[in-house]
DNA sequence: AGTTGTGAACCGATTCACAGCG
DNA sequence: CGCTGTGAATCGGTTCACAACT
């Protein structure tokens, strides 16, 4: 069964991500195969829900056997897409913008910050520190976006731009946008938006906290 | 019901702090009422949903009329433990973390960041730049949490030295922790651990982002 | 009349347990 | 014999729909 059956939960698909980075550690360890239950038993998972999750993709495995980790890996990365380069534009250079930018996990494995924008002048025309992305002005934004066929959008501006951005994106084709300003987003059906919600985060770890 | 007799899921949580930002609008457009209905409907939630979620916790509204802005607000608040300042360190002054020490998000609603930390001499010494949070070798971190009562820490660290962080933390006394590196940290029950993970965010989006 | 608070129905996701296969 | 892949059972969270109340 390749895909169209089930409609894929997000939690499906972020664990599909755990895995992806558990078979990185396994493959460096010089592992070759391993079944669900040790997987689950090393990275404290449930064995039954590797093997439910990575059968509404298909059948990865061999029955008495377990997985190839290699193999696992690569089919992983070809489900979550990754595996041919998708590039990122970052909207917003301040101090988060800037660590996005130049933060390994957004520069590997499949992705690529291409740029940062900003609308002051004092921060265009420079560079990241670490990786050398360039800062431009937001009115280039639409114009790079569409000669790198960039799919992928960082919004790391103030919550009263938030929402002119996500259009300013929408408009120049990128395919999904990660949010970090904290406020809500009209969305529009042709884009895929995630929030990152960090003040929810800090307050759910407040309530959770005991005196 | 004040709280005992259900365990609360992390969804409700997390719409609390909804529910607060919503309620902190309509307070500066000067509502005084509302019932659940018009809040559903003015940000996109379920009328059904905001009701259970309150009674998890007591009783707040007037049957016929609905919720007054200002206390809901206050209560939501309460129930987040925000009603007395919470302070919060965090670990690694890279742009990350001198990111988070200046978000307003940290530094108000009941938090506030005193101090960031770092092994790298290069970066102590100094403040961050908006609000000027003094950032200080890690050494003297354990000292500061235990004088300060600091009861969350935040970690934006390399993934490497994260559990480590983690540690140190927890033995200094933090109640709870944000964990901003991508890797699993190996929790302990004392310490509520809340992980953002930038890269399976990243991953997730790209899985649903169609080509 | 209008809205809350809530038991019941529903729905999706997780876990169990085993048949099927290597 | 061991492990995968999967239907069945279970669990938890969401939505419905209405009785209770102002």
């Amino acid at each position: 069964m390749s895909a169209k059956g089930t409609p894929i939960s997000e939690a499906t698909v972020n664990r599909l991500s755990v895995y992806l980075r558990c078979l990185q550690i396994l493959e460096r360890e010089g592992g070759t195969t391993i079944s669900s239950q040790e997987m689950a038993k090393r990275f404290h998972l449930n064995s039954a829900q590797i093997r439910k999750d990575l059968a509404y993709f298909g059948t990865f495995g061999t029955r008495g056997v377990g997985y190839s980790v290699d193999n696992l890996k690569a089919q992983i990365a070809r489900l979550l897409k990754l595996h041919e380069e998708k590039r990122v534009v970052i909207v917003g250079a301040g101090h988060l913008g800037q660590a996005l930018a130049d933060f390994q996990g957004f520069n590997s494995g499949g992705f690529k910050v291409v740029a940062l924008f900003d609308i002051d002048p004092a921060k265009t025309g420079k560079a990241t520190a670490k990786r050398e992305i360039p800062i431009l002005p937001v009115e280039e934004m639409d114009a790079l976006v569409r000669a790198r066929r960039v799919t992928l959008g960082i919004i790391a501006v103030h919550p009263q731009s938030a929402q002119e951005v996500y259009e300013q994106l929408a408009r120049a084709g990128v395919k999904g946008i990660l949010n970090f300003a904290p406020t809500q987003i009209e969305e529009r059906p042709s884009v895929r938006l995630k929030a990152v919600d960090l003040k929810i985060n800090m307050e759910t770890l407040s309530f959770f906290t005991t005196a």
